[in-house]
RNA sequence: GGAGAGAUGGCUGAGUGGUCGAAGGCGCUCGACUGGAAAUCGAGUAGGCGGGUAGCCCCUGUCUCGAGGGUUCAAAUCCCUCUCUCUCCGCCA
């Protein structure tokens, strides 16, 4: 959420940043009603004030034996007056809420200003991209070909967009998982948490899927109640309503959620292989942060994000989002692509955004600074670290052999049992 | 699912109609004491939204005691609904 103190000192640039990503916004009508509003409250403020008075007043009275009843008629009337003044402010005071839930952050000032994907800015490349002496066949036929993978049956149990792992193919998963974990826990400091995968619209609300997304989410039937879309829906709201201490900030988590996505698909793209599905697995890494630290977090972060991707030996480039290309909470987005041979293509597998105060001040996650000042609205960063299911698909591609084996990259080695590689 | 108890400030915990934004304690900040520290003593210490103002330096109004409604001149306090927590019973991986 935008800080409307924001909107009304300097709603030129607030527009001017809005116009950035590509959205063009007005903020007459909500200057407006903000205007109308300060009156209305000094109005209503006032009668309230004759009413405290008052009513005090008349507990003296009635304590010193009288009846005051003009008076207690007339605190009466105006209390209806209050009443209807009152309704008036909270019916503004919603309109004036909802436009600003829907609103995006600001990009931030180093954000390259662009419309689209296109205007993104290519930060730097790490990795050889794998030459192959034979055609590289796609991940899904890599995985249906050595029987680790079945979209068949997955259709079966659940329809299109989800995917039945087998064999090494499950435990390559599981694989992942613990790798990445142990990683940020281990060498990047993170605490390791295990959230609940389905939350309340509170916490929705806090990180920005509702009231814009809902349709993007899988909601439980008759109950306040959504699959997780990523970690970083329970991990930030953690400590929503909370007041923390500057002492014991940053704090790092890191979770595995399975992550549920309805949108996924809807748009025709990537209909074949595990690019794309309505359920993945992803270890999320997640900081929240003091305001004056977070755009380096981002930059640790992002680093702790590609360190995976280096140790599996996956070719991959950073991409830094254009303005245009934001996500809807970030005001800073690094995106890291991983390469997929087939595609001969770059394609994302990690989103890391520093989200600045926009998600705290949805849900209200403050501190106090050491200097025992103000409350501050804290930092809150997130990223993927990485999406499993697209390390899978990366691995496949990438360690594929011409015989239609896969080799495991050597630090997995470990976690998959002393295996090596999958072999039909 | 059934029965009961509860939800108050950063934390803990009093408060059952007006003098309560709210005792006491803890924590924190500042000061005294000390060579320094501990202990002790003293003072201060919620947030939101407005108005005054160049200004969150101050002054001032109002709202907030789980959420929402109601009763009343007046609600943390009485009534209703909901949410959550705890205990017991049932069920269950």
């Amino acid at each position: 959420m935008l800080d409307s103190k924001l909107i009304k000192s300097n709603p030129e640039l607030v527009a001017e940043k809005l116009k950035q990503r590509g959205l063009s916004t007005a903020f007459d009508e909500f200057l407006n009603m903000d205007t109308v509003r300060r009156r209305l409250l000094v109005e209503v403020e006032e009668r309230k004030s004759f009413r405290n008075r008052t009513s005090q007043e008349i507990g003296k009275m009635k304590k010193a034996g009288q009846e005051p009843i003009e008076l207690m008629t007339k605190v009466k009337e105006v209390g209806h007056e209050i009443k209807e003044m009152d309704e008036q402010l909270i019916s503004l005071e919603q309109k004036m809420g909802d436009m600003l839930l829907t609103l995006p952050n600001l990009p931030h000032d180093s954000v390259p200003v662009g419309e689209s994907e296109a205007d993104n800015v290519e930060m730097r490349r790490w990795g050889t991209i794998p030459e192959f002496n034979f055609e590289p066949l796609p991940h899904w036929d890599i995985g249906t070909g050595l029987d680790i993978l079945d979209f068949d049956r997955a259709a079966k149990l659940s329809g299109a967009r989800f995917t039945v792992y087998k064999g090494a193919g499950a435990r390559l998963e599981r694989a992942l998982v613990n790798f990445m974990l142990d990683l940020h826990v281990d060498k990047h400091g993170y605490q390791e948490i295990f959230p609940p995968f389905m939350v309340n619209s509170e916490c929705m609300l806090g990180t920005g899927q509702l009231p814009k997304f809902g349709g993007d989410m899988f909601k439980i039937e008759g109950r306040d109640m959504y699959m997780v879309p990523t970690a970083e829906v329970p991990l930030t709201n953690l400590f929503r309503e909370e007041i923390l201490s500057a002492a014991n900030l940053p704090f790092y988590f890191t979770a595995y959620t399975a992550c549920f996505r309805a949108e996924a698909g809807s748009h025709g793209r990537d209909t074949r292989g595990i690019i794309r599905q309505h359920q993945f697995n992803k270890v999320e890494m997640v900081k929240i942060t003091c305001q004056e630290e977070s755009l380096n977090e981002l930059e640790k972060l992002t680093n702790d994000a590609e360190e995976v991707l280096q140790l599996l030996g996956l070719p991959y480039r950073v991409v830094s989002l254009c303005t245009g290309d934001l996500g809807f909470s970030a005001a800073k987005t690094y995106d890291l692509e991983v390469w997929l041979p087939f595609f001969s293509e770059y394609r994302e597998i990690s989103s890391c955004s520093n989200c600045s105060d926009f998600q705290a001040r949805r849900a209200n996650i403050r501190y106090r600074p050491e200097n025992q000042g103000k409350l501050q609205y804290c930092h809150t960063l997130n990223g993927s670290g990485v999406a499993i299911g697209r390390t899978v698909a990366a691995i496949l591609e990438n360690y594929q052999q011409a015989d239609g084996s896969v080799l495991i990259p050597s630090v997995l080695v470990p976690y998959m049992g002393g295996m090596t590689q999958i072999e039909k």
